[in-house]
DNA sequence: AGTACGTACAACCATGTGGTTGCAGGTTAA
DNA sequence: TTAACCTGCAACCACATGGTTGTACGTACT
């Protein structure tokens, strides 16, 4: 199964927005790992208030990293490796534009295209 | 030649918050795609301010992702695709350990067998 | 020489971010 | 029922961010 949802750039903002944090980083890190937690599950690892937690895994949960799912009076949260793999795959096109430089300026020299746009 | 510079967590906030905004994302497309310009060669492109878009290589730069080289009075901006690899392999390593999850299922499930790979 | 260009940086402003505390509502356990 | 727990949200604070304008300085063109 191929899901191809395309991303605005609002969306991949926020993806790497999510990542750039290392408390959100390490949360996915550990939900990727195996652990199938609650939001509390979480919070109590990280020394800082339950509150902050939640927003972090709001952050993550908005940029479509993590899912939670309602189980009784508590939310287990899921990591979703799908963005995951979209943000990198971004990252891994961008490498790859780089590798097709040189086939591009070969077709530079041979006719060159307006610059602008 | 397999270069194995550890980055630090401030390292890779600083990484991905440089790849946390569309300008910025375009710009290192623009490099990366073969553009080598200078600052205001970027600037002339987009609709705000050259203070603006300075500050936005600027970001880039502190990230790893781009490089600065004078030239007479202006200087060159060249993509560095060694630091988008690095975060690409980060998230490669997180889907990793997501995928390392059945794998470990499956041992458990199937007879002990010479991995693979 | 003088002028125009390229870059850097400072000050400023509005908004966003990451943290706190406190409160309210739903769910489970005694 | 009552108490404890889990979650969400609002208000607040200090600081960062993304934008602006203005200034300063070095380099290049004529």
């Amino acid at each position: 199964m191929v899901v191809r949802t395309d991303l605005s750039a609002a969306d991949l903002d926020r993806l790497f927005h999510a990542l750039a944090d290392t408390t959100r980083r390490d949360i996915i890190t550990r939900l990727l790992g195996g652990e199938t937690t609650s939001v509390s599950g979480i919070a109590s690892r990280y020394d800082m208030s339950f509150a902050a937690v939640q927003k972090h895994v709001a952050v993550l949960e908005e940029a479509g990293l993590v899912t939670k799912h309602p189980r009784g009076r508590e939310k287990l949260v899921r990591g979703n490796p799908e963005r995951l793999a979209r943000a990198r795959q971004l990252l891994q096109q961008l490498e790859h534009l780089w590798a097709s430089r040189f086939r591009q300026l070969d077709a530079l020299l041979a006719e060159p295209r307006p610059p602008k746009e």
